[in-house]
RNA sequence: GCCGCUGUAGCUCAGAUGGUAGAGCGGCGCUUUCGUAAAGCGUAGGUCUCCGGUUCAAUUCCGGACAGCGGCUCCA
């Protein structure tokens, strides 16, 4: 079954979906029922019922009882306001709604409708006669189609879970319930599916979170209050020291800003007006200043630049700094180390001429790429740019233009790129570098986002060569963009196995009996005294010893439950012989103890 | 925040139409010094998330809180 077919039956399945739902429930309201990633959703409005998971069984024997009865895929074709009449009859007000939008603008799709007027109806001039239905037995339903011929020729599917969904979209609108399954042309197939699945709930970060010892979560700090472990603190140390470093070495400098900071800062920003509810409020009992715990760093950035007289000459100025901002996300949108409300950004931002602009973008993307490199990540990069809602600020012309280096840069460094409308900072367009995790989601890590509001707003200045006072430009950048929801990313996509530079626990010495342990000290003594040099230099081997009374065969299950990158096993014939076991992943060799160092510096 | 689901020992999980609960691993103790993914025996761990309500009796039923999961919305 290729592409197309395989898309025709997961929308028929929506169809013969919702008719089961409308034969066990007569009154459910319909709401839209595309095809998405695997299978197909629709939504449904029951009003005071809601569907559970313990309906499953009964809706797919419904859905099965349709699909053997083989009923046709009949194509209607109806004028608009007989249509609108029907919806109207048959008390369908979201298929209404989505009638009168056809009526009035000739689509349904929101980005080309104007959100003042969606789903109002409308006695003017049609922009269409007719739309079509498709029925299949009683059921049925606005549809452009086309469908299978009849519900016989369905595939196998299976109802996945049941979810809130706003009608179109939209906070202010109903929620409805959102029925999600996945359909395949085999059972055979449904159940590969389904055993990926299985394999990437291995690899979830918060599972490996656990076992490996990386963090917790204690209900009585709070939800979305990650607490790092020993080993979780290194991991995100050397992911943190790596960005830093890489950084520095892109021209930027170390500064450091306090957590806390007048509400006034935030207001002068902006951030206040557009954020406000997110911020925690900080309450002093000996001014009567307003503090707010801070949700970003940029204004601070900018209130350093602006410390001293600045002249083109300084220009461009790049700060950087790895810490922790506070934002109150909703609790519902919290979940493993994804979505916190600690985050702990390595921030940047670059103050520059707007002749700078392009080559500080292409400094910041090389910097990207090299760490992204680094950490054999693939990532898609999503270019943003402006909606024209009120909720965006600054100059029009710049965004444009701003726009368009963005978008030659990204194609200049030959990034997988795609475009987003709407998706922009309030004061400018940016560049986010989105990485997938073990079930396929995308989620955001590096962000590059130009800026023009910010430094008008505080008065920010440097004087160019003719003596004139000139507004500079801030561009803000986040490479692994917040450690936390990096190392989810992460974590998932090594599947616990780091590198051996960011692994918690490198080496693990593991000994067949106590007559070793003057050998295992000269090894020890060795591995003290190396220098690693990638990707950035560093003297600490973090290694452990393993000389329990246990049998080896228990100590190699464990370190390599732990997914240590490399164990080495040493008894009596190895001390005899003057070489060590080393077990990594790829299999187990023997080495000289001379030749140890050498052997670490090359993993 | 909203919709649905979930919450039993440190971990993974079992269990009873309402009569206060078990296993494996881990921990601890003893024995064992053993060469490639779990040595043997013994032993201690629980307000069954928390707070109310119903009941002679609640871990089990009802309500609420907290937390986790899947989505929606949001994401500076």
């Amino acid at each position: 079954m290729n592409e197309e077919q395989l898309h025709l039956m997961r929308h028929s399945l929506a169809h013969i979906t919702a008719a089961a739902v409308q034969r066990l429930w007569p009154e459910a309201k319909f709401g839209v029922g595309p095809v998405v990633d695997n299978g197909f959703y629709y939504d449904i409005d029951l009003g005071e019922t809601k569907i559970s998971e313990t309906n499953f069984a009964k809706i797919e024997k419904s859905m099965r009882g349709i699909i053997e009865y083989g009923d046709a895929f009949e194509k209607i074709e109806m004028p608009i306001d007989e249509a609108i009449k029907w919806a109207q009859e048959n008390n369908q007000p979201y298929k209404e709604e989505l009638l009168n939008d056809l009526k009035r603008a000739g689509t349904t799709i929101a980005k080309d409708l104007d959100m003042s007027e969606i789903g109002v109806a409308t006695d003017g001039q049609s922009a269409i006669e007719t739309v079509t239905f498709y029925k299949n037995g009683r059921f049925m339903d606005l549809c452009r189609g086309p469908h299978l011929a009849s519900t016989k020729e369905a595939g196998v599917f299976k109802l996945m879970r049941v979810a809130g969904a706003y009608w179109r979209g939209k906070e202010t609108n109903p929620q409805m319930q959102r029925l999600y399954a996945v359909a395949f042309a085999t059972q055979v197939e449904l159940d590969e599916y389904l055993e990926r699945l299985e394999q990437a709930k291995l690899r979830d970060h918060r599972k490996l979170g656990k076992e490996l010892d990386l963090y917790t979560l204690s209900p009585l700090v709070g939800a979305g209050l990650p607490l790092f472990t020993p080993r979780g603190t290194m991991l995100r140390e050397a992911v943190g020291q790596y960005s830093n470093q890489l950084r520095q070495a892109y021209g930027f400098q170390k500064v450091w800003t306090p957590h806390i900071t007048k509400k006034d800062l935030y207001e002068t920003s902006g951030h206040w007006e557009k954020f406000g509810e997110e911020l925690f409020l900080v309450t002093s009992q000996e001014t009567s200043d307003s503090f707010v715990l801070k949700p970003m760093n940029c204004p601070h950035h900018g209130q350093i630049f602006s410390s001293r007289a600045r002249s083109y000459k300084d220009m461009p100025v790049r700060y950087l700094e790895t810490t922790t901002v506070y934002r109150d996300e909703k609790t519902g949108e919290l979940g493993g180390l994804n979505r916190v409300r600690a985050i702990t950004q390595d921030d940047s931002h670059v103050f520059c001429t707007t002749d700078q602009i392009q080559s500080e973008i292409n400094n910041l993307l090389a910097c990207a790429s090299e760490l992204y490199a680094t950490f054999e990540m693939p990532l898609r990069v999503r270019l943003s740019y402006r909606d024209d809602g009120p909720a965006y600020l600054g100059d029009k012309a710049l965004w444009g233009s701003a726009q368009a280096q963005l978008k030659s840069a990204v194609i200049a460094n030959n990034m997988n790129y795609f475009e987003q409308e709407g998706e922009a900072a309030f004061y400018g367009p940016k560049i986010d570098f989105m990485a997938t995790d073990a079930i396929g989601r995308e989620h955001q890590v590096a962000t590059v986002q130009l800026d023009f509001v910010q430094p008008g707003r505080f008065g920010l200045e440097y004087v160019d060569n003719e003596g004139n006072t000139k507004t500079p430009v801030m561009i803000h950048c986040a490479l692994l963009g917040s450690i936390e929801r990096f190392l989810s990313v992460f974590i998932e996509h090594t599947g616990g196995w780091f590198p051996f530079w960011a692994a918690p626990e490198q080496i693990r010495i593991l000994t067949i009996n106590d007559t070793v342990s003057d050998y295992v000290s000269e090894i020890t003594t060795i591995l003290d005294g190396i220098v690693l040099d990638k990707p950035i230099s560093y003297n600490e081997i973090r290694y452990t010893v393993d000389d329990r009374n246990e049998s080896l065969g228990k100590k190699i299950r464990e370190a390599t439950n732990w997914k240590l990158p490399v164990q080495l096993i040493v008894g009596q014939k190895d001390k005899d012989a003057r070489e060590i076991s080393v077990r990594t992943q790829a299999g187990e060799e023997k080495i000289k103890l001379t030749d140890l160092a050498d052997y670490i510096q090359k993993i």
